[in-house]
DNA sequence: TCGAAAGAATAGTAATACTATCGAAAGATA
DNA sequence: TATCTTTCGATAGTATTACTATTCTTTCGA
């Protein structure tokens, strides 16, 4: 049984759906090479082009510009995940047990799960740790938010508090619980790999039990 | 009796002493504002040049290029909440009294608090919150790394480390607990700024306590 | 087989991120 | 007071970026 994902976005985060076409779909898996080799700022639509065999104008018909590209693959990332989600803890009632799956799914959702041909699942999540910041610190956050270019983000946001609550009814944080399993994911990853000083564990050749279990540790405190 | 507060930075960030002219004193006061304004993307040292009345091939005497002289106000920042976190622990010796004052000095270390003539900041900590991340976040966060020019951060976060193993010599993270202050701080005065539904606290007219509140709330069931 | 859409080819523009050179002025030194 | 040096303003120039616009060919579906 072969579980087929298909993953739907804002509208607004493209001029023309890229999942439909042999053009579209290239774009996203370069574009995903690329920035993750190339760093976020030093990726042209330029550079993308020549790369693909085809031309600037053709990608802005696209998307228009990189930055709406970003938020579309980080959105990409955040609905796949919630997805995985979505399945993993479908028969599994103790939220408790849920909350460790979740835990599992961020820290390490592109091994052993399906994906979409066109997409390197593990590739794009070393994108949303070093660039996927910068999809929503930007002066038009508040423009974009209210176009709803947040929403994968918020919704896996809203689905992870809701576990949290029903393990503690009387935790007081659970969005911000959250949140923090997120960024404290994707942050102590990348500390690992680039600081190690800002971080107690370590992360050998892509292992990455040390952050599940840091980030269980935290939250089993928490909501003690 | 005034307290004189003296911040030195890695002489890597920068090409002259911005401190010790007028010119270099007037880059740093505009560009902090400039940049809470229109946010880094949109800054440039043509439109800085232009704002202080000097030229573009004068800023570039300072400053190499616009992203280490956004790594030099941020090395400032948290230079700065150092100082005055040394400052006000010195002659507490209870470590869980020096956590809280240290969490009071990130959520709002601006407040009454002794500055610099040419720095404002509280707008300095507007561009730490929006902005901060991106100093870290780039393809040469290794080499930058390895000139050192994430000290300051990381001091601050060794000392933090430190009042964190003192109140609880057991417990496993002081290091990503640390950090995670740091980071939970600024991450959610900005949520709740601008996308409320990833916190569950509230800032309004600039009162943080509801995030001094939350992060005493986590460090203290942690620690337990 | 006709029409529309997709996309390749090409050209062009304003702004960005620099680099280089020159000369005036101001401050330190002798 | 002469001079030496550092500072910085003025000007010019370059490669790249981030687009926009137009035209022409191909393809694909009705």
């Amino acid at each position: 049984m072969a579980i087929e994902i298909k993953i739907t976005l804002n509208e607004g985060l493209y001029l023309k759906e890229p999942q439909e076409s042999a053009l579209g779909r290239n774009i996203i898996r370069h574009s995903i090479l690329m920035i993750d080799e190339f760093g976020f700022e030093a990726f042209t639509f330029k550079k993308l082009a020549r790369v693909i065999n085809s031309t600037e104008a053709s990608i802005y018909r696209y998307f228009e510009n990189k930055h709406l590209l970003l938020l579309y693959l980080v959105n990409w990332y955040w609905e796949w995940v919630h997805t995985l989600i979505a399945i993993n803890t479908m028969n599994i009632s103790d939220p408790n047990k849920r909350l460790k799956i979740i835990i599992r799914s961020l820290v390490s959702a592109s091994e052993d799960n399906p994906g979409v041909e066109f997409v390197n699942e593990s590739i794009l999540h070393s994108i949303v740790i070093s660039e996927g910041g910068k999809a929503y610190h930007t002066k038009d956050v508040d423009d974009e938010n209210s176009k709803g270019f947040f929403m994968s983000y918020k919704n896996l946001a809203n689905t992870v508090s809701k576990v949290i609550s029903e393990i503690n009814p009387k935790f007081k944080y659970p969005y911000a619980l959250a949140t923090n399993l997120f960024e404290m994911t994707n942050n102590h990853i990348y500390f690992a790999k680039h600081l190690p000083r800002l971080t107690d564990i370590s992360v050998k050749e892509n292992d990455l039990n040390e952050v599940e279990k840091m980030l269980n540790y935290f939250t089993d405190k928490l909501l003690k």
